[in-house]
DNA sequence: ATTAGGG
DNA sequence: CCCTAAT
C-alpha cells in the first residue's frame, strides 16, 4: 500500500525508493549494519586481547628473555591473525597495516623519545635498506630550540585504503533501491561516505595532473556532479573527522558528545595492557574515537607536563588535538608527518631538479639504498592558548605536543606508486624498490599504533564512562611524500583559516621570529584561535571544568556543498520525514552529522532557498541545489499532505456523501 | 531511538 | 545547534 503510493507519486520521474517503512528493527537490518558492527566488535575484541598480550609480553620480555623465541613467533602469529581479521574487510583501510609497537616504555626524556622515534623508523624489518641519515632528528632538535615551523605542520593528507574504497565506491550498491533513479549516475549513487572514502586518499591524486575533483573545492559547479564517478582522481577536503575508513571501528562513540579528555599519555602504555587484559569486551563507547574528537589536553595534567620537564604554569592553556583531517583547511598539502619529498639519487640526476628535496636516496655500488630524510612534519596539532598566554607558554605548549607525538608509537608504512606495500617479507627488488626503479614514486608514512591507544584513553578515569583523555595521533600520518605535490596546493584548501595551526614551509629563517610572526593575526601560517570562555576561565581542575566542557556546544560545522548535495539527493529520494534513513544513506560515515542535524540543515536549506541570494550567508550553495531543495520540499510536503489527506478525504467523502444524502 | 518543531 | 515533546 505504502509502497504502491510511492511509486504512483514518484518525484519528478524519480522512482521512489524501494524501502518499505517497516518496523525500525526490520529496516535497520536491511542496511546490514548490525552484522558489520558485530564484525567490528568481534575484530576489536580480538585486537584488544592480542594487543594486550603483545604489550604484556613485551613488557615482561624486558626482564625475562627466557622464551623470547616463542614470543617472537607468537607475536608474529598474532599479528598475522590480526591482519587476517582486518583483511576480511572489517576495515580495509590503512589501519590494517598498523603493527603493534610494543617496545614503548614510558620515557620522560625528550632525547629518548627522539631516539625511540628514530628507531621506530627503520624501514622494513628484513630489509637491507637502512635509514642512514636521519636528519629529522636534528630537525626536531632544532625545532625544540627554535620552533622551526617545519616541524609543526598541522595537517596533511590521508592516504591509504585506496583499493578497498574504490571498490566500495564503485562496485557496491548498498541498497537495491538506489539503482533505479533516472537521474542517478554512477556518481550520484555515491553516498557521501563513498565520496569521502574515495577522496580521502591522496594516492588518488595525481600530483602532476590538473584534474581536480570538485569535492576538493568549496565552491564548484554543481553541474559537474555527475561526472565524478569516472574520475580516478578525486580529492576531498572537509572538516570532517570521520574520514578514515578504519575509524569506523571507533565510531558511534558517545564520547563524541562528551569531550572530557584529560591527557594522560604517561600512563597510557602501562595501563594499556592491563586494560585490554581485564576488559576484552569493549563497548563502543570505550573504544572511543577520541582521536577524532576534539580533545582537550590540559597541561594541568601534571603527570604529563612534569614528565616533559616543562614547568607548565598555564592553567589556562588549552591544547586541542584533533584528528588528522580536522582543520585541514588551509594546510599545506604534502602530508602531515612528512618530509618534503624523497628524490632519487644524484646519480639518476633527478635530485638536481629538486634541490629542495629533503630526502635523498643514495645508491652506491653495493646496491644499498640510503635514505636521507630531512625533516618531518607533525600533523594534527590543534592548539589553543588564551590571548594572555605568553609566547613562551605557546612555545612550551607546542613543544609538549610535539614531544607527545614523538613519544607515541609509530611505525612506517611504505607506498610505492601510491600503493601500500603490505608484505614486509618481500625484498626490495621484489617489491620494486631498487636502484633501477622509479624511486620517486616511493613514499613513506608514519602510522601511529592507532588501534591501541584510543582504548587506553578511557583508562584515565574509570569512574566516568567515556571520559577519554589523550587522543591518539591521527590514524594515518603520511610521511616522506615523494614526487611533487604542487597541484595539491589548492587555494580552495585555504578557505577556512580558522582554528588551525600550520607551519611555514619556507621558514628557514630565524625561527623564533617566525613563530612570533606567524601568530600575527592574518598570517596564514599560524592563526590565533579564539578561545572559549570555558577554557579561559581559571578554575581548579574540578567539576567546574568538567561541567563546562561537557556542556560545551558542539563545534559548529557548516555543511559543505558536497554535503548539501548528498543531503539533497538523499531527501529527493527518501523524503523529508525519514532523517534516519537519510543519515544512513548519505551520511553514514559522517558521525558528526546526526539525523537531527540533517533535518535541521534541510530546514535551513529550505529557508535559504526561499530568501533572496543577497540575504544568504556563508558558503554559497549553488542555486541549482537550492532549486532542487525547493522542488523536493514541495513535492514531499505535497506527498505528505496527500498521505494525510487520504484519510481525511475518505472521511470527508463520507461526510460529503452523508451531506448529499441528507440533502 | 526517531521525528517534528520551536528557540 | 540545542532542547523538548511526542511517538
Amino acid at each position: 500500500m505504502v509502497l504502491k503510493k510511492r511509486l504512483d507519486h514518484g518525484f519528478n520521474g524519480f522512482q521512489a525508493p524501494f524501502i518499505p517503512r517497516g518496523p525500525r528493527s526490520a529496516r535497520r537490518s536491511c542496511y546490514s549494519k548490525k552484522s558489520v558492527e558485530d564484525g567490528q566488535a568481534c575484530a576489536f575484541e580480538l585486537l584488544a586481547s592480542l594487543a594486550g598480550k603483545l604489550l604484556e609480553e613485551s613488557e615482561s620480555s624486558a626482564s625475562s628473555n627466557a622464551s623470547e623465541g616463542n614470543h617472537l613467533v607468537n607475536d608474529r602469529d598474532k599479528q598475522d591473525e590480526v591482519r587476517a581479521v582486518i583483511a576480511e574487510g572489517i576495515h580495509p583501510g590503512s589501519c590494517a597495516e598498523s603493527n603493534f609497537i610494543t617496545d614503548v616504555p614510558s620515557q620522560n626524556s625528550s632525547q629518548k623519545s627522539l631516539l625511540r622515534a628514530k628507531n621506530d623508523l627503520v624501514i622494513g624489518r628484513n630489509s637491507d635498506v637502512k635509514v642512514e641519515a636521519f636528519e629529522w632528528e636534528n630537525k626536531i632538535g632544532r625545532c625544540s630550540n627554535s620552533y622551526n615551523n617545519k616541524l609543526v605542520e598541522a595537517a596533511g593528507y590521508f592516504r591509504g585504503s585506496y583499493d578497498g574504497n574504490v571498490k566500495n565506491g564503485f562496485i557496491q550498491e548498498r541498497e537495491a533501491g538506489s539503482s533505479g533513479f533516472q537521474r542517478s549516475t554512477l556518481a550520484d549513487k555515491f553516498s557521501l561516505k563513498d565520496q569521502l572514502e574515495l577522496c580521502g586518499s591522496p594516492a588518488l591524486i595525481d600530483s602532476n595532473s590538473n584534474v581536480k575533483s570538485p569535492y576538493c573545492s568549496e565552491s564548484f559547479p554543481s553541474a559537474s556532479f555527475s561526472k565524478h564517478g569516472n574520475d580516478t582522481k578525486l580529492g576531498f577536503r572537509d572538516d570532517d573527522e570521520n574520514f578514515l575508513r578504519c575509524n569506523e571501528v571507533f565510531t558511534k562513540s558517545k564520547a563524541f558528545r562528551s569531550p572530557q579528555h584529560i591527557a594522560q599519555p604517561k600512563i597510557r602504555k602501562p595501563l594499556l595492557s592491563k586494560y585490554w587484559k581485564s576488559s576484552p569486551k569493549l563497548k563502543e563507547c570505550e573504544l572511543s574515537k577520541s582521536e577524532f574528537v576534539d580533545v582537550d589536553v590540559k597541561p594541568l595534567n601534571h603527570k604529563r607536563t612534569a614528565s616533559h620537564g616543562f614547568e607548565t604554569s598555564q592553567h589556562n592553556t588549552l591544547v586541542k588535538r584533533r584528528k588528522f583531517f580536522d582543520r585541514v583547511s588551509g594546510v599545506t598539502s604534502d602530508g602531515g608527518f612528512s618530509s618534503e619529498s624523497v628524490s632519487n639519487s644524484p646519480e639518476k640526476g633527478i635530485n638536481g631538479h629538486n634541490p629542495s628535496s629533503s630526502a635523498k636516496l643514495h645508491m652506491p655500488k653495493d646496491s644499498h639504498v640510503k635514505f636521507s630524510i630531512k625533516s618531518l612534519r607533525i600533523p594534527d596539532l590543534y592548539i589553543e592558548v588564551p590571548e594572555t598566554a605568553t609566547v613562551g607558554m605557546l612555545k612550551r605548549t607546542i613543544m609538549e605536543e610535539v614531544m607527545a607525538i614523538l613519544e607515541d608509537s609509530v611505525h612506517v608504512g611504505v607506498l610505492l606508486q601510491g600503493q601500500k606495500v603490505n608484505d614486509d617479507n618481500r625484498t626490495l627488488v621484489q617489491t620494486g624498490i631498487s636502484c633501477k626503479e622509479n624511486l620517486d614514486t616511493l613514499s613513506f608514512m608514519l602510522e601511529p599504533s592507532s588501534l591501541l591507544a584510543p582504548a587506553a584513553a578511557c583508562v584515565a578515569d574509570p569512574s566516568s564512562q567515556c571520559e577519554t583523555s589523550q587522543p591518539t595521533r591521527s590514524s594515518e600520518i603520511p610521511v616522506l611524500e615523494s614526487g611533487n605535490t604542487d597541484t595539491l596546493h589548492d587555494p580552495s584548501l585555504l578557505t577556512n583559516p580558522g582554528n588551525l595551526i600550520e607551519s611555514n614551509h619556507d621558514s628557514t629563517t630565524s625561527p623564533t621570529d617566525t613563530i612570533i610572526e606567524n601568530i600575527t593575526p592574518g598570517s596564514k601560517a599560524l592563526v590565533a584561535v579564539p578561545i572559549s570562555p570555558e577554557a579561559l576561565a581559571v578554575v581548579p581542575v574540578s567539576q567546574k571544568t568538567k561541567r563546562a566542557e561537557i556542556a560545551q556546544r558542539r563545534t559548529r560545522r557548516p555543511f559543505s556543498v558536497t554535503e548539501v548535495e548528498a543531503l539533497v539527493h538523499a531527501v529527493e529520494e527518501l523524503g523529508t520525514g525519514r532523517w534516519r534513513d537519510v543519515k544512513l544513506r548519505a551520511f553514514e560515515n559522517a558521525d558528526h552529522r546526526t539525523y537531527v542535524d540533517l533535518k535541521d540543515k534541510w530546514k535551513t536549506l529550505v529557508h535559504t532557498a526561499r530568501i533572496s541570494p543577497q540575504q544568504r550567508r556563508g558558503e554559497q550553495v549553488p542555486q541549482e541545489l537550492l532549486d532542487r531543495v525547493l522542488a523536493a520540499h514541495g513535492y514531499w510536503s505535497q506527498h505528505q499532505a496527500k498521505q494525510n489527506g487520504k484519510h481525511q478525504a475518505i472521511a470527508g467523502s463520507v461526510e460529503c456523501v452523508q451531506s448529499l444524502v441528507m440533502v
